[in-house]
DNA sequence: AACAAAATATGATAATTGTCATACAATTTT
DNA sequence: AAAATTGTATGACAATTATCATATTTTGTT
């Protein structure tokens, strides 16, 4: 069994408040998971009963539509948090956690976390401005859904997915989402995706090679949208 | 000055987790203010330095998007609080409050919630669920948003006014927003909605006199959406 | 009461977006 | 390696939604 207190990512997360003491204690009730591109940690409607801490690799958020869609709702990096709404709320996951990556992730139960809470202020503290943060992010990311077109929508998440997760050497985006769930993130159909894909490659703002995308003129490509 | 104790409203928000000498303490430095209808609480990134308390009296939390048109994001009742976000995350206000109705608020400084924060668990574990609720409501919303059509989130919304905010004597709904408003809460054009209010009312799901809108049928306009 | 201003309503039209069909390419399975 | 499956791409078309123009009604003001 790893030390949480040796874990890089733990300085990334509201875990960074918890002293000594307390790592040594989560490293023992912790456990380490596996997951392989594609499975998921937890169903929206699962109850989970404690939260998880993502050491590697990257998930979807998202939640399925009475239209039968999969909305992203958030993409969750190494570093950060799952689950803690759910924990904090009482309630079963209110969005599916998928990974889009081969991921290492712990499971930290609830009693423990609460216990956290209630002894160490900080964290409690720290778990709230993340929540806070999400909130935050949701709000903005309504009213784009709302108010921006779908080209809007492609052109932003493109940059953002470029901002977030960075490049490969050949200067493509490194995160590998399908059309699908590109149109998945952006809220449109699948079709539509891969169409504007398509002009935003026939106009230059963006080469398509296969199923990597380049964003060739970032600043372009901005003032396009 | 009245006293915070006796307020009716604190039983429903957060606040109710404090004790006697809290509510005391509270009394003492909170501000009331009477806001008309159509006036601002605060503004789109303004910063606020503290919480109101809504005592009577609805508002819209909305956002200015880049396309010029405001999208709703949340109604506020009496009850709730507004600002926690900003104050937790000690950023300027993401949203703007507006008040649809004559209204009274108490304005709560920060330094007070803060070491109301540090010295009762319970408050502050009750301002993180309802942070969380908020979050939960935002994500849901957003996915309406992006794989609803704008005649079913009227619907929706049309059934979300009458269910939170009650009837008239005359069966109308209870609140009062102009099409312009009710547009931007579903995220539409004005048009749009007026012309969607008029297919509804045509098809006798709904009946139009004067502004009042009535729900006929509820439960077939939920089965229609 | 008369006027001005704002809100609501409707028509005409264009733009956007979704759906279905089908083709093609890539990947996986046998 | 061939077949089957899945993912990507494109065409044709329909449905939805936005925009602009213009009435009509309501509200507020003098």
């Amino acid at each position: 069994m790893n030390k949480c207190e040796q874990c890089i990512v733990r300085q990334f997360s509201s875990l960074k408040a918890l002293n000594k003491e307390q790592l040594i204690k989560m490293a023992e009730c912790k456990t380490s998971f596996t997951i392989k591109k594609g499975s998921p940690i937890f169903e929206e409607g699962e109850v989970t009963n404690g939260i998880y801490c993502v050491k590697d690799g990257v998930c979807k958020l998202s939640k399925l539509s009475d239209n039968g869609k999969d909305q992203i709702v958030k993409l969750v990096k190494p570093g950060e948090l799952l689950g803690q709404r759910s924990m904090i709320s009482d309630e079963p996951a209110n969005l599916s956690a998928v990974a889009l990556e081969d991921m290492e992730v712990c499971f930290i139960p609830k009693n423990e976390v609460l216990h956290f809470f209630s002894e160490n202020n900080q964290f409690s503290m720290n778990v709230m401005r993340t929540i806070c943060d999400d909130l935050k992010d949701a709000d903005d990311h309504m009213v784009n859904m709302a108010q921006k077109t779908v080209r809007q929508r492609l052109v932003e998440t493109l940059l953002y997915l470029e901002e977030t997760f960075g490049k490969n050497e050949d200067g493509s985006l490194h995160i590998q989402l399908s059309r699908e769930e590109l149109a998945g993130m952006i809220g449109t159909a699948t079709e539509s995706c891969i169409r504007l894909l398509s002009d935003l490659n026939k106009s230059g703002y963006i080469a398509l090679t296969g199923k990597k995308i380049t964003i060739v003129d970032k600043n372009k490509l901005k003032r396009f949208a």
